[in-house]
This record gives structure tokens, C-alpha cells and sequence, in this order.
DNA sequence: CGGTCCGTTGTATCGGCGATATGAATGACT
DNA sequence: AGTCATTCATATCGCCGATACAACGGACCG
């Protein structure tokens, strides 16, 4: 049944269509049904309730989403590609509002895991920061923040679409964050002089890991050295 | 009507705990004028439709929100006050997820202004800090930052609040706004150069040690840092 | 003191919503 | 060709937000 799958991504486009066009943020499932054709039962075959459609609809958001990183994060520069990843972000959250809250409002009982691959989306753009020596703390404690902090801000301008000042507004908190996430300059001198240069050996050893593995050595070896680094750096967040 | 006033604070009440119990963040009309002994007319009489019991809810959990922070914003120290209003504002919205979420998310057709009512507050607190030349940015502009990061950690933490790192989550971001909000020592001071980072630092460490114990010490040890945190402070200098 | 008028309340109901039971229809497999 | 499982459409349920309407009650005025 390759036509389940089509009906499928036609309700789910049909879902994000009326959300976007809908003041207040809410769809039918009834109108879904109409747009596409079918009767109410098909959607609850499909879907499984009301949720499993937004939850869905959530999940093609983030293919969108991730079309949108890929097609703009092609700077050699991994740090200029955060900048303009985090204002990506943010005409996102401008240009598909309804969608945006959907993905990265707390929603009760949502399985979506739109934000999660967001979050790892940004890991990834950090990690490459890291493998140039240019991120202070562990990644994942740095995409917690950075993640946290532009959905704050989006969701705030959505609110308010009236400030006129909102890229500068974005921009402040921006360099807020990444001015403690980010090393100051291009670390040819890996050592910070308040830390523990071999600590920051570390970090950066891990960061060219998760990049590229260590063809040297054994996947066990690898394993095991990835723990002590983890140990190394003091990394207590997963 | 002396009794209309009454009847409206009862209504109130009765969604805000109908709300909180709410596993799905939102309320029943009906469930609320059963739970006053009202019909359903009385409610749209006083309120308009369920938007405005909303935002009536909304704005009764500005009250509360406000009193947390009158009882605890008393220190002589405007910094130490503004870091302890970050995590008063994330126990808040630990404690109340649902009307938090009611309060700052972005709500279609909202007329609720509690979040331009704490966004006053905020500012008020920064301009307290102003006083004292710890200040770097404008007011406003800080409390925008602050405000959207704060938002965005708690709305974080209430979608997934089974993570276990989330004060230390919610600290680090916290300091990177504020360390690009603040000034590092009093402005005022004319021998701000020549400071001992020593001293400053155990400054700073003593003001996080008021707003929160160190869970990694014993309350003994706790207790004789903070003695060697007055020693290393308290003399000299202002 | 009594009548009229206006605001308030309760009853009943409307239209829309999410979700589902149930029988008809379709297609595949034996 | 017949049987069975799957899928679909009709009809419906229960709940919701919102409202029309008439009965009730008090205030004001003659």
C-alpha cells in the first residue's frame, strides 16, 4: 500500500496548510479530512488520534527545518555557520509560527521528536566548532543553552511580532550565549590560562572523536578512551 | 455588587486548580461554573468568553508570582537579588507548569499583560543594579534578554522534566546572560583594575552559595567555607 | 404603596468538535 | 467461485464553547 503513504504526507500537508492559515493555532480534524478527500475514520486509522497528526505534522516541520540548515550551513567557517544557524532558527520561527510553537512549545503527552533532532542538529554544528578548538564546554551542555535561549527569544517574537528592534534583540542574546560558549579566538594556543591545558587537550580529542573515528584504533579501544576523555573533561551531563 | 468581585475571585480559583490538575493543560467552562455553583451564563457575564477566565487566570498568577518575588527580594545586594529572581522564576514555573505555560507562552488574541508585568519587574531589578554600576546595557534591553532565556530554560524544563542536570542547565545560561548583562565589579570602585580576581571570585562564589547550598558539600563544610568566603571578602575593600 | 422597567439568572439549545460503533463494499487468497 | 479479512462511509455519541429566551427580582418613579 504505497497509496497509505501518500494520503499520509497529503494529511499532513493539508494539517500544516490550515495550521499556518489558522489564527489561532488550532486545526480540525474534520476540515483535514475534507481537504484531502477522505472521511474521519481514515484519519484515525492513519494517525491514531488528534495528537499522532500533530505529532506528525511536527516531524515533516523538522524535515523542513533540517532542509533549511543543510541548504545554508556550507561555510568552511563551523563558527560563522552557528551564527547564521541560530538566525536561521529564528526566521523559521518567523516565517511558520503555528508550526514553530508546535514543535517546540511543551505540548502534554506529544511523542514528537522534532526538538530532540533540532538538538542534535545543533550538536553537530558545535561539535565541528569544537574540532577546531573554538568551544569552551562540552557540546551538549552548549546546545542546552543555545537551544533553550533561541526558542525563548523565537517564541517571544512570536508573541510580540510588533518590536522592531527583534534582530537586535536576537542578536544580544545570541552573543550572550556563544560569548560563553565560544572561545575568544582561533585556538592555535589550545591553552585558556584559567584551566587546565591538558583538560582542554581533552575536550578537543573528544570533539575530533565524535567527528571522525580513530581509524588507529580498535572499536573497544576507542570506546575505552572515549571514557576516559569523558572523565578527563569532567563531563557530568550526558 | 460587592458579591460579583467575590464570585469572579472563586471562578478564578476554581480554573486555576482545575488547570493545574489538568493533565492537558486546559479547562472545561462548564467543569469550572459546576465547580462555583453557577450556570454558564454567569461566567461569560463576568468574563466575556474562555479567553478572558484565561487571561483573568493568567493575570491572578502575576499576583502570586509577584508576591514570590516581594518576599525574597530583599538582599542589600541588587546582583544577588536578580541571580536569586532567575531561579525563583524557574521554581515558579516548576511549581505551576500549566499556568506558567498559560502566562508566557504565546497565546493567540491574548489580552493578559503578565508577562509585560514581570517583564516591569525584571526591569525594575535591573535598574537596581543599574544604581549600584554593575549594570553594562540598558535596562530594557537586559531584561529582554534575561526574560526570553529565563522563558525559554523553564519552558524547557517543563516539557522534559525528567532530566536530572536542569539547576545546572538553568545556572549555566543564567551566567552567560548575565556576564554579558553585567559589569564583572563595582563600576563605582576606582580601583576596579587592580582588584584581586581572587577576591572577586570568591565574592561571586559567596552570593551563589546564598541562593543555593552546594550539593556536593556537607553542611559543615559548607558552613566553614562560607567563613573563609567572609575572611577573603570581608575586610579591605567596600 | 403599587406598577413598570431593566438587569440578572436558569433552562434549553445550537453548532462544532474529537472519537467510534457498525454494516456495506472491496480485494485477496484458497 | 466462495470465504474471509481489511477498509471505508454513514451515522452517532458525548463533550465543548457559546447563546437565545423567558422567568425572576429589585430599583425607581408615579
Amino acid at each position: 500500500m504505497v497509496e497509505t503513504e501518500q494520503l499520509r504526507a497529503q494529511m499532513i500537508e493539508a494539517a500544516e496548510g490550515q495550521l499556518a492559515a489558522s489564527p489561532d493555532f488550532d486545526i480540525a480534524t474534520r476540515s483535514v479530512c475534507e481537504a484531502v478527500g477522505v472521511t474521519q475514520p481514515v484519519l484515525y486509522r492513519l494517525f491514531g488520534d488528534k495528537r499522532g497528526l500533530l505529532d506528525a505534522v511536527a516531524d515533516h516541520g523538522y524535515e523542513r527545518y533540517a532542509q533549511l540548515k543543510a541548504a545554508q550551513e556550507q561555510t568552511g567557517d563551523p563558527v560563522a555557520d552557528l551564527l547564521a544557524g541560530w538566525d536561521g532558527h529564528m526566521a523559521f520561527a518567523r516565517d511558520n509560527p503555528a508550526l514553530y510553537q508546535l514543535m517546540f512549545a511543551p505540548r502534554p503527552w506529544s511523542h514528537s521528536r522534532a526538538r530532540d533532532r533540532v538538538f542534535d542538529l545543533l550538536v553537530a554544528a558545535l561539535v565541528r566548532c569544537a574540532a577546531v578548538g573554538r568551544l569552551r564546554i562540552e557540546p551538549r551542555a552548549a546546545a542546552e543553552m543555545a537551544l533553550a535561549a533561541n526558542v525563548g527569544i523565537a517564541l517571544d517574537h512570536i508573541a510580540e511580532p510588533a518590536r522592531f528592534d527583534s534582530v537586535e534583540r536576537s542578536h544580544r542574546l545570541r552573543d550572550a550565549v556563544f560569548a560563553r560558549v565560544l572561545t575568544e579566538s582561533p585556538a592555535s594556543d589550545a591553552a585558556r590560562d584559567d584551566e587546565d591545558p591538558v583538560r582542554a587537550a581533552a575536550r578537543r580529542l573528544r570533539a575530533q572523536l565524535q567527528l571522525a573515528a580513530a581509524d588507529a584504533l580498535e572499536p573497544e579501544e576507542s570506546a575505552l578512551l572515549l571514557r576516559w576523555l569523558d572523565r578527563m573533561t569532567g563531563s557530568g551531563s550526558r
